[in-house]
Parts: structure tokens; C-alpha cells; sequence
DNA sequence: CCCGTCATTCAAAGCGCTTTGAAAACTGAG
DNA sequence: CTCAGTTTTCAAAGCGCTTTGAATGACGGG
């Protein structure tokens, strides 16, 4: 069912039978109605393509999965995220366009979704220090939306990100406050800008306190769950062991702590652990008890805002640049206390 | 940059430089170098709902999000899944679109895709028993694919599946054989398809060793980590708990594997756990030495097997239905022993 | 009874591509 | 040099929608 066949059963213009479902004035309300009786009755549904050719836009919004061939990994946060999208997008009418990219060809992949007309807007996750493909979508003139920030840009551009500095410096300090001096540091990609952020947290609130920065106490990697493990379990067995750990994500958090186990140690008593809490549905931080103590920030509500915020990006390109800085919140759980005596 | 202008450009007909880009035969090979390579220096990018319009595809596959309100989890083997159709779909140049659809909404959801012309065919995840979706999207001639089986559903159509039944029975069988008697079956939302599967293999087990089975070592709900923790803590208060433990899924399994600690049980020695693996990316089962012992199946090799399949029935809607049942591989790691006397 | 005004409706053009059917250009045999 | 056959190119129609600019009809004041 095509709007011509409809208009011909209706025996009204294709114009009239467009306006009448696109709620336009110039139409006779009892012809509207009629139409849309007629529409619903045949389930007519406007084809996308079609309308998209004719209106220039695209109603789609693209996302691109840089699953890369040397990273394998699909970022954990990735569902949630998306999630939250989905459902702004949804309520605006937009579809979501994934497209997977390898690490070599993100940027022409933006531009080939954008040059194609397959999107109309596009968000960019996972941003890294001095990300390039933040100058490519600018000079393209794409709407974009970046989940995060990139230090060392500076052009401006919208974003949403967590404060990862400030959350990273306010749980360290809480743990120079329970007495320990011995912190490690177990961090995401070193060229992700989330990680030098909450490493610059890190190291402020130990130069704060006077404590020198260990290098051997600091790690980056892909937050993985055998990350986690792997690190912890090498730290633990150093001559002297840290007494407490911040770790970038509750998944890696999840290893430590089978680390923690196999050698003995109790959570919270003989180490501290506390872990950035991205708040995923499918693993919650404990129910009423936190596991951990965390910095909790939901990613899902960040997919939420980052859609909603792209969305008014398209409808109002000439707007100025808006950003948004979530602050995230500092849950206390059983994974930290004070710091063992060992004199 | 469009057609038009390229190939006045050219001084060719548009015809021309379409087929040139095409590569259709009756054009002059010198020609088509002609255009290909004014096409590159334009950047050249054909417009792809023009593309749909004029040729009646979209290059378009759709997933459909189930974010319901009652459910609000995102299912954790969403990320890999994606990622491994997202590699096949862009080999053979489709786009992946996601659309939100509440619980009340999906069929309509899904008919909207397809009618509209936003999709040349959907996947359908997480299949229920008796789903309902699978004789829609069969009447409604879509090209579809499921990620599992429904039991119930009499019409043949595409799907992949893991067999959910001989995992599980051969899992549950291998704690039999190591001599334990109480087992109990941490499982997904009972009305999911892969749900009972599992629970027939373990009932068949458990009859063969003439076990009876206990309706209150039997649990079913989302597979969230606290889940897993919440359900072994309660069974483990039993006046006669369980030996070992089966659980759907590694996330659940780490709930389990938190309540047996502060328990103060050891993994392994004085409960056994067997886990169902997805083998996710961020989550993998140990390094070297498995962690829990476990079925394993890629879900990401699932999700590129489903993309191709998929494909192939766009190519060839009168294909005889094709389907796929991979066997999970039982890793043994260290969750697993013997049973404990407690004579 | 005429005419300007307003409310409705319509025919046709256009979005950027593919594809059909025809024309033009070239080829080589007679 | 001609003509049938082949290769190469082209103009125009069509995909299903929106939108422009114009037409139609109804209405009421003069």
C-alpha cells in the first residue's frame, strides 16, 4: 500500500492525503479524518526512503562500533548505552544506524554515512586524547555528539561526559583519608581521554596528600575482567604491596577481587577497592548494600542525554556549543576500610 | 556531489557513469576508468535512499531492542552479538538499524520496519517459548532470522541456536559423575526458549541418574549478577543445600560465586558451579586455566553465523529453511570437584 | 448578481538514483 | 562502400514521497 493506491480509494490527491497525515492545516478536519481512518485501516505506513528523498533528511542517526581487529573487545557500557539512545531516539522519531569500522577506516566511515545521506547526525564514543575524528566530522559540518570529552581539541563541539577527574580525586582522597598511602591505580586504555582524566584525579590528590606517585602501582589496559585479575594478582606480589585500589571499571573490579580471594586477602580489610560503577542493568552494584564502593554514574542516562542533545543539535545547527558535565556520585560499600597496620 | 553533477563533470550521461560505478559489462573499460576516478576525486557518494527508491532495497538489516519497562535489563550478550553480525553485514555491504520497541509494541514494531521499507530483513533475538513474533514475521514474508528456537512454533523458519538441551545434560551429568546428588539450576526467565531447553537437559540428567528433581533447587529470572548472589545465598541457608550449582550465565555465576564467599565456602571443594559461557569479550572465562568450569559458545560466532545466514535468505527467499544448532564445549576449570561428604 | 476572500483541493515538479528501450558509433565481412 | 552485428552511450521513465503554485468552490459584502 502506496500513498497513490491510498488517494485513490480515499478518491483525493496524493497532496491531500500527505497533508492530512502529516497534520498539516490546510486540510478539512473531516477529510483528515477520513484519511487517517482509511490510513490505519490499510496499515499505509510512508516508505522511509521515500520520504527521506523527498524531505532531505534521513530520520536515522549512526552510530559506528570501532570493532577494531586489534582491540577485540565490544565495550561492556556499549548496551546500556545504546539503550538509553534507543529510547530517546524512539520518542523523537529517529531511527539508529550501527556500521562497523575497523580502527584504519572510522573516519571514512563517518563521512561515507553522512555523505551517502544515511544519518543525519552522528555520536562518537569512546573519544581518545587529541581525537582526530572530532576535526574530521567539524570540517564535514555532520551534527555529532560525543559521548566524552578529548583533551588536546580545541575546536569546540557538544558533548556528555562524567566528571572523571573530580571522581577519581574524590575517591582517592576518601582512601588517603582511611590512612592508606600504598594506592594503585588499575586504569583503561592509556589513550583514552576518560583514563588520563581519572589519572589526573589520581595523582592530585596524592601530590595533595604528599604521596609520590608509584609507577609500578599505575596500569592501563583494556578493562577486561582477566585485566583485572592479571593486575592485581602482579601488584600483590610486589615487596610491598598496595593496601588499596582504584579500579576503572566494576568488570575489572570483579577480577581483583578473585584476586583478592586466591591469595587470601579480604576485601576491605587487608585491601581496599574501589571501582568506577557505570551502573549496567545486567550488574548492579549489590541491591540495597553497595559491593563496592564506587563512583556511580549510569551510562544508560548518559545515552539518554547524549541523544537528546544531538537531537536539538540537528534541529538547531546554529545553536552555540552545549556540553554537559554529569558529576558522578561516591557510593560507599563494603570494599574499603581503613588502612591494615603494617608495622 | 551528486549523479547529475558528476557526470556533467564527465560530459557522460548519467546512465553511464551509474553503470560505470556498478559495474555493469557494456561499458567501455576506459570509460569506467574515467568515472571511477573522477568519482574518488569528488568523493563521489551515491545517495543511498535514491539507491533504495530506485532499486527497492535497503541494504538494511533491523534488531529490535526489547527495552521493556517491566525488564529493564539490556541483555549482556547484546555487545558481541552485534559486533559479530555488524563484521558480516559490512562485508557484504548492509547496514545494521536498531529500533526500541517496548514489550506491548514489538510486533508492531517490527511490521513498521518492514513496511515502511527501512529494512530488507530483521533478527530476532531472545526468542520465548510459543513466540508469537515468528508466525508475524512469517506471515508478513519478512526475511528473518532468529537467534534461537521457540518451542511450540509449527511453521519452519531460519535460526541458529546452541544446543541448550546436551549442554546442560552432558553439564549436569559430568556433577553426577563426580558424585554429586543435589544439584540445583540457577536458569534464566522461565519463559525464555533457551531457559527450558536448558532445564530439560538437566532434568533428563538428573532422571537417568535417578535423582529426583527439587522445586526449590530450581530458580528462574533475569540474569543479572545479584540475581545469582541473591539465589545461591537463599539456597545455601537450606537445611539440606546444594552440592552444586549449574548457572545460566557467567555474570550470574559470579553472583554465585560472591555468595559462597562470604559464605565462607570454596568454589570448587565445598560447592562446585557450572556456567554457561558466552565467551564475551569482556568477560572471558580465565586466561589459560578456566575459571569456572563451563559451556561455552561464542555468541559473537553466533552473531556473524545469523548475519550470513540471514543474508543468504534475502538472496534467496525461496531457499528451503536453513538452520543451525552449535555444540557448546565443556571447559573444565576449577569450579568444579567432587562432592563434599557430609555423611 | 458580481467580486474579493478564504478554505480546500489538486496537478505537477523534484528529491537522486536505476533501468528500459532506443540511438549512435564502431566493426568487419561481402 | 554497404550493411548486419556488436559495442557503447543516451534520454526518459519510474521508485514513493513532499511541496510549490495554481485552481476550485463557498461565502458574504456591496
Amino acid at each position: 500500500m502506496n500513498l497513490k493506491q491510498l488517494s485513490e480509494i480515499l478518491g483525493l490527491s496524493q497532496t491531500t492525503v500527505s497533508r492530512a497525515l502529516n497534520g498539516y492545516p490546510e486540510v478539512n478536519e473531516a477529510t483528515r479524518e477520513r484519511v487517517q481512518a482509511a490510513a490505519t485501516k490499510h496499515g499505509y505506513r510512508p516508505n522511509s526512503r521515500a520520504k527521506g528523498l523527498a524531505t532531505g533528511r534521513s530520520m536515522v542517526i549512526g552510530h559506528v562500533i570501532p570493532s577494531s581487529s586489534q582491540h577485540e573487545m565490544v565495550n561492556p557500557i556499549f548496551g546500556d548505552f545504546v539503550a538509553g539512545a534507543a529510547r530517546t531516539y524512539g520518542a523523537h522519531g529517529y531511527d539508529m544506524m550501527f556500521t562497523n569500522a575497523d580502527d584504519t577506516s572510522i573516519e571514512r566511515t563517518y563521512r561515507d554515512l553522512f555523505q551517502r545521506g544515511a544519518v543525519d547526525g552522528v555520536v562518537l564514543q569512546g573519544p581518545k586524547v587529541n581525537e582526530h575524528r572530532i576535526e574530521v566530522l567539524t570540517r564535514m559540518a555532520v551534527p555529532f555528539i560525543v559521548h566524552g570529552r578529548s583533551t588536546g581539541i580545541e575546536v569546540p563541539y557538544d558533548w556528555v561526559d562524567v566528571n572523571n577527574k573530580s571522581s577519581f580525586l574524590r575517591a582517592t582522597r576518601f582512601l588517603i583519608d582511611l590512612g592508606h598511602k600504598r594506592i594503585a591505580l588499575i586504569n583503561g586504555l592509556e589513550d583514552m581521554d576518560f583514563a588520563q582524566r581519572r589519572r589526573e584525579g589520581y595523582l592530585q590528590a596524592l601530590q595533595e596528600a604528599n604521596l609520590t606517585p608509584e609507577p609500578a602501582l599505575m596500569r592501563s589496559a583494556e578493562m577486561t575482567e582477566v585485566y583485572g585479575h592479571h593486575e592485581a594478582r602482579d601488584m600483590l606480589q610486589l615487596d610491598n604491596p598496595p593496601t588499596a585500589i582504584l579500579v576503572s571499571s566494576m568488570i575489572s573490579a570483579i577480577g581483583v577481587r578473585r584476586a583478592l580471594n586466591e591469595a587470601g586477602l579480604k576485601l576491605g580489610r587487608d585491601v581496599s577497592v574501589i571501582a568506577h560503577d557505570d551502573d549496567l542493568s545486567y550488574l548492579k552494584n549489590g541491591q540495597d548494600v553497595p559491593i563496592f564502593t564506587a563512583t556511580r554514574s549510569s551510562v544508560r542516562q548518559a545515552g539518554e542525554i547524549a541523544a537528546e542533545m544531538l537531537i536539538d543539535r540537528i534541529k538547531s545547527p546554529e545553536d552555540p556549543v552545549k556540553t554537559r558535565l554529569l558529576e558522578a556520585e561516591l557510593v560507599v560499600g563494603g570494599s574499603t576500610g581503613p588502612a591494615p597496620d603494617r608495622f
